[in-house]
DNA sequence: ACACCCTCCTGGAGGC
DNA sequence: TGCCTCCAGGAGGGTG
């Protein structure tokens, strides 16, 4: 699932072919993928409009466009294929049966949108602030500061698993990265976050930093469908410490890791580095 | 304010 | 082999 190391690999490869491209041609196969505004007025707007910026707030992908901005969401298994044009990606074919909404460019070039249950949206909207105002910090912003998280973990009196997992409240995390950080910080999913120490909250904190630096370093974690712009896997899969780890040892203790449900989600623990 | 449940979707996995 | 049921989980909505 596209969490932000993902997202921020797929924007920046993206950003190389898309950027300077006009639009052509815009095919919308599946209509409920276009959540704003309607599907004429999307492809009527979208014509013409050229490309000036790839970016990425959480797990949004944000198109700077000559007169609107384009906003993509791939929840589960969206993925954003580059194809023709001047890129050597393997020929992604445009017409695979889920491949839902295709732009193609004056240059030859086309974006294929490929998302097997179909929860992915796309918005164009005249001010990213309708889509993405309500957004919490960025985890890898400088400005959230030691003090700043800790403030905002004392606000609450909510489960850390359910925080990091709010988008209001920090954007970009998911599932995976939620339960490595949580694990590398040796904190409880279920421990309110309104109870941590100073210390502790700096140690999420910097937890979470390292494990989504090293994961975009590694260009993300493909368990199954994750693909980044030329259809390529991630690696970050083999340097998971507990995701998808449900009875192999903890990596630190040597104890059994356990799956357990926590906020409705598949939540991996070390019951020993974890203490609730 | 917070917890819990449902919906959207499909394919893969497990049971029988 | 085949059919059926469950499960994955991001986000938004509704309810208690």
């Amino acid at each position: 699932m596209p969490e932000l190391p993902e997202v921020e690999t797929i924007a920046r490869g993206l950003r190389q072919t898309l950027v300077g491209q006009q639009v052509a041609d815009v095919a919308v196969r599946w209509e409920r993928i276009v959540a704003s505004p309607s599907v004429d007025e999307f492809r009527t707007r979208l014509l013409g409009q050229t490309i000036l910026s790839v970016g990425r707030r959480g797990k949004y992908l944000v198109f700077g466009l000559s007169a609107d901005t384009l906003i993509i969401h791939l929840r589960m298994t969206g993925q954003l294929l580059c194809a023709g044009g001047h890129t050597s990606a393997p020929a992604v074919a445009c017409d695979d049966p889920h491949a839902h909404l295709v732009l193609r460019f004056t240059s030859g070039a086309a974006l294929c949108y490929r998302d097997v249950r179909k929860f992915g949206r796309f918005w164009l909207v005249a001010d990213p602030a309708e889509v993405l105002g309500s957004l919490g910090p960025e985890p890898l912003d400088p400005g959230l500061t030691a003090e700043r998280f800790h403030a905002m973990l004392l606000a609450r009196r909510r489960r850390l698993k359910d925080l990091l997992l709010d988008q209001t409240f920090l954007a970009g995390l998911g599932n995976i990265y939620v339960d490595e950080a949580l694990w590398k910080a040796r904190l409880h999913p279920r421990r309110l976050g309104s109870t941590l120490a100073e210390e502790e909250s700096a140690r999420l904190r910097d937890a979470m930093c390292a494990v989504l630096r090293r994961a975009i370093a590694a260009r993300g974690t493909t368990l199954r469908d994750y693909r980044d712009a030329f259809n390529t896997p991630g690696s970050n899969q083999d340097g998971l410490a507990v995701y998808g780890r449900a009875g192999e040892p903890c990596l630190r203790c040597g104890a059994a890791i356990t799956r357990d449900i926590v906020a409705g989600r598949g939540t991996h623990i070390c019951p020993v580095c974890q203490g609730e």
